[in-house]
DNA sequence: CTGAAAGCGCTTACAG
DNA sequence: CTGAAAGCGCTTACAG
């Protein structure tokens, strides 16, 4: 009774099988062979006594946690929440636990996530979300000696699921370039995207080399900055569409939700779009459908997927995923009505 | 050079400190009485080897995991990811883990979830969000003997970190009545909110009892629904203000995104707000400062770490939390531009 | 195919 | 305050 209030044991299901402990983890684990008659009788046993392994107890003696750590700056921002949906879908699909790791309460939090709490033993292996580590810490986590896959990090020699942030940046403007557009802004991530992504010198290198390509000289007041998210896009559009000498005809931001802000802020200032202004934005975030707006989508669900899946193959085999050490996750590019032929070509030629 | 390869354990501690692993055990642990210069001997040691402890280790001899479950039904909605934010930060403040379980994927996986996953004894407490279980599930859990805190369910005999949705739906309706308003609609969260939360009906019945309190009589095509979202807000409030004969002057919507939706049908069927149409939403998302959008706003970061202080606070005297069984959480009025006295006062006595 | 036994790395009465 | 020893509940060579 009081055995069964806290769940029967392996022992217990050994009992009522009539075999050894030993055969019923062989047959419930599906490790060594054991004679299909016995693995039903074990199986029927477990079923009868609610048998739900001890994973603590299984763990420590298999060496193998059936869990993984996900570590990111922040499950509140849209892309983390994507990303982690997806990964979750897959790792409950893959009968995996996920522990999360959010690291969003400063530096010093995140230290100590690395430090100890990646390293306590419970986790198989580690996928890092836009995740900046030192190479101290890189190395850390590599002495663990347990797989680790990045997404949309910097780490060197880690198998990454990453968008080609570069070209994209580039496509995303020259697809207002191609509209014939030549006074183009860009609105970057700012700090926060540097810092987490490595990634916002990348986004606003693509549109540098776009515009250069073009022959276009950018000025400095055509890039802006903002974090990510509506609000902020609008505030930095408003700045940018407010300045009289900026007088732009595109915008490429670097995230939907800034490009949606960046929509709010034409509106206001009575700028219709796409007629004066054309907007294109990254991400295909759900806002992006509904205001109609131009974009690259990524997929964050999709990558957080693609993630799992190069974890658990690692856990099999350790083979090293060359795709995900060289190649980029796919993107998709969605044209709407946020983009078309500026209303004044005359502009487009003056360069200063 | 192998062992230290794969970490130091309890023993090397022990051998380096010149004690017993189990005073080790006690130093590190808090638990038991050490004296203080053992504590440091033994402090250095383990931080000259970089000891880390094995949770699984530990938690199969003490019983003790450091670990919460959560289980939602969808990290990648708003209010989810918010409140994961909040639980996630309370958490790691701690010294928790966090294991989530999304059960997005269906009932399936969610009873698999439930049946499996919660009683791998991995876990010290589970905080559910938004989630309805049978009596059965329900005994399954409690048969853990593991606290659980749920946020925003209708588990009975559960302590629960809630708002007071009827509260707060009467509010928000007799806001839009105390301006003047009389054809008011509501746009509920549909079967969506209403399997997750059992308050679909709640919110709905809070603006029925503002109405039938006002002696106003609603109208069966002023009550639509919408699945949580701007896109999904907008098709339904374009739906109800297309309809000739519905013709309202105000619109509670069962939760901001919704309204953020109805605000962007209102501006394509070219009325004003809020002087043709006034709209309230519930939530405060970050949407609804951009928008001006009037608002109850929820907290669901805050409504997280409130249930993990009610977990942790279980976990050391197993209290019962008095305010968690009767009380509600705090909400917050803000009234921002997307209200206002009806235009056209004439239409407020028209019945029918 | 199956079992007895050692072991995973800690914790915790039990003595002292 | 500290140590020796048993035990947490599994897994897995090692024999057979």
């Amino acid at each position: 009774m009081e055995k069964h209030a806290r769940g029967a044991g392996i022992k217990e299901v050994a009992a009522r099988a009539g075999v050894s402990a030993a055969t019923v983890s062989r047959a419930l684990s599906g490790n060594g062979r054991v004679s299909e008659a016995t693995r039903r009788k074990v199986q029927q046993a477990a079923d009868e006594l609610g048998f739900v392994i001890s994973y603590n107890a299984s763990s420590l003696a298999s060496g193998r946690s059936r869990n993984i750590g996900i570590v990111m700056p922040s499950v509140g921002r849209w892309y983390f929440s994507q990303v982690l949906e997806g990964a979750a879908s897959a790792l409950i699909e893959a009968g995996y636990d996920l522990t999360l790791y959010n690291t969003s309460d400063g530096p010093g939090h995140r230290e100590s996530v690395l430090k100890e709490m990646l390293r306590r033993k419970r986790l198989d292996a580690v996928i890092t979300v836009a995740l900046r580590l030192t190479e101290e810490e890189l190395g850390q986590l590599r002495a663990v000696d347990k797989p680790i896959v990045a997404i949309g990090g910097p780490l060197p020699e880690t198998p990454t699921v990453r968008v080609d942030e570069f070209s994209i940046s580039a496509l995303a403007t020259r697809h207002l370039i191609s509209l014939g557009h030549r006074r183009i802004a860009h609105i970057g991530g700012g700090e926060e995207l540097e810092r987490d992504f490595r990634m916002g010198s990348t986004r606003q290198d693509g549109y540098l080399h776009a515009m250069a390509e073009a022959g276009i000289e950018v000025q400095p007041q055509w890039l802006a900055s903002s974090e990510f998210s509506v609000a902020g896009g609008r505030t930095a559009a408003k700045r940018l569409l407010a300045d009289p000498d900026t007088r732009v005809t595109g915008i490429f931001c670097a995230a939907d939700e800034i490009a949606v802000g960046t929509l709010l802020a034409a509106r206001e200032l009575g700028l219709r779009v796409p007629e004066d202004l054309s907007v294109i934005g990254i991400d295909d975030h759900e806002l992006a459908e509904v205001f109609g707006l131009t974009t690259i989508g990524q997929d964050p669900a999709g990558q957080g997927a693609a993630a799992v899946a190069a974890v658990l193959s690692l856990l099999q085999n350790r083979a090293p995923a060359p795709d995900l050490l060289h190649g980029y996750y796919p993107t998709e590019f969605v044209v709407r009505s946020s983009t078309a032929v500026p209303r004044t070509p005359a502009e487009s030629d003056a360069n200063a």
